[in-house]
DNA sequence: CTGAAAGATTGACTTTCATCAATTGATTTT
DNA sequence: AAAATCAATTGATGAAAGTCAATCTTTCAG
């Protein structure tokens, strides 16, 4: 593993207050690789053999039951996946597949759990990261039981906005019929819903987003800190 | 504190591990109180002052926006409500109420957060509690994206009745209003579709249900343990 | 540059679900 | 026991969302 990718993991809130002797145990043993685009990593049921981290590209997690299947979230650089699965040392809740060439790198599950034991700095950490992928999933629940389609829509746009710098003109960063099933509807209904923000002044081209008038459309999402923000 | 109670909590996985001293220290600082039914313990967004363990009664935890809310869980004797909040200090993203006349432990944010600190066990101990109620919400969002209402019902019999100790004839633990909020959909859909399991051999009287064909009524709902088996 | 393939959109239709109103049933209060 | 209250159910209706098929658009390999 380069050495600028070394750090930049280590940077990771994760690993970046463990004694530096455990968390160059943890690379040692770890593969790094490079897949291609549209490659199942995991499968949801196996065991957790490896604690994922992604280098480059990004990542769906995915889940199937009775022949449909559903996007649960994406992973982008530099994060992790599967840390719970790893940690209680039971089977994968998701899938996951890369969206585009990307690079990982794979710590061995055991080794993982054998650090958290020895490091209790590592496992403040992790409290802390299971804290927040939690209260995201939550969050997560929450857009999903209590707001149609169209609002999900509409507080997804906003979001994504805020994360693009808050311009009025912006790029979605998924393809419409991913971003369909994260948030939970048929892409043919995700199309609609964007007509269906026509009246608050939302034009869509491809994959960019106008927002023509910002204050109509906030007043019709009603974005919710305790909902839409995803940093506490 | 009575004793009993002192050893029901000690007891829980979460604070079996951690040395005397600081449990002792914990619950020195902890107020028990009884409450009526109906009474709201937290409402979200508001600071995580207390961490909550329910000694007796039982809680429903849940949300709202723009005048709707849902029902997103209960908490029953002996658990614990809120450990994501209290350890993150972070604002409460669900509302708590209790649902019948409870006794509950309060335990002060601030004194959980400095045993977290000072008490590797306990640390640990809620890296695990924090994994396993992950996971949870991550099984209830795939029920909730990947099955239809009636899917949904038919599933929940099914945990319930293995709950229940796995008898033909059990009695719902809910109101059915509750049920219906928790399954996301309307109490009247919830009265259909219990309808609707009729042809599999469901009949219900009241909060006693009858599963009479259980194969049917498995065969139609195809439970399955990544999204039912609470235990893992 | 062209054609094939995949994604996106649209329209027609069906199913599912929510809402509203009325009624029934159960429980509590006085 | 009668009245009052609240939950549960039922029917009628409308809105939301899924499905299917056809068409349009974009992407990309050859």
């Amino acid at each position: 593993m380069p050495d600028s990718e070394y750090r930049d993991i280590r940077r990771l809130n994760l690993f970046s207050q463990m004694a530096e002797e455990n968390f160059t145990s943890l690379m040692r043993g770890a593969y790094v690789q490079n897949f291609p685009a549209q490659i199942e990593l995991i499968t949801e049921g196996e065991p957790s053999d490896f604690f994922h981290v992604v280098i480059s590209g990004s990542v769906d997690l995915f889940s199937s039951w009775n022949g449909r299947d559903t996007s649960m979230a994406t992973v982008r650089p530099i994060s992790t996946f599967i840390l719970a699965a790893t940690i209680k040392d039971a089977p994968y809740l998701m899938s996951a597949r890369t969206l585009e060439k990307s690079r990982i790198a794979l710590i061995p599950s055991q080794d993982v759990r054998a650090i958290f034991d020895a490091d209790s700095d590592f496992a403040r950490a992790i409290v802390t990261e299971l804290a927040q992928c939690y209260r995201s999933v939550i969050k997560s629940q929450k857009d999903l039981k209590l707001r149609t389609s169209l609002e999900r829509l509409a507080n997804y746009l906003l979001r994504q906005q805020r994360h693009a710098g808050g311009e009025t003109v912006f790029e979605l960063d998924f393809e419409k019929r991913r971003l369909a099933s994260v948030l939970g509807m048929t892409p043919e209904n995700l199309s609609r819903a964007f007509k269906g923000l026509q009246p608050y002044g939302v034009t869509v081209t491809g994959t960019r987003i106008t927002i023509g008038n910002q204050g109509d459309l906030e007043h019709f999402a009603k974005p919710n800190p305790l909902i839409d923000d995803f940093s506490t």
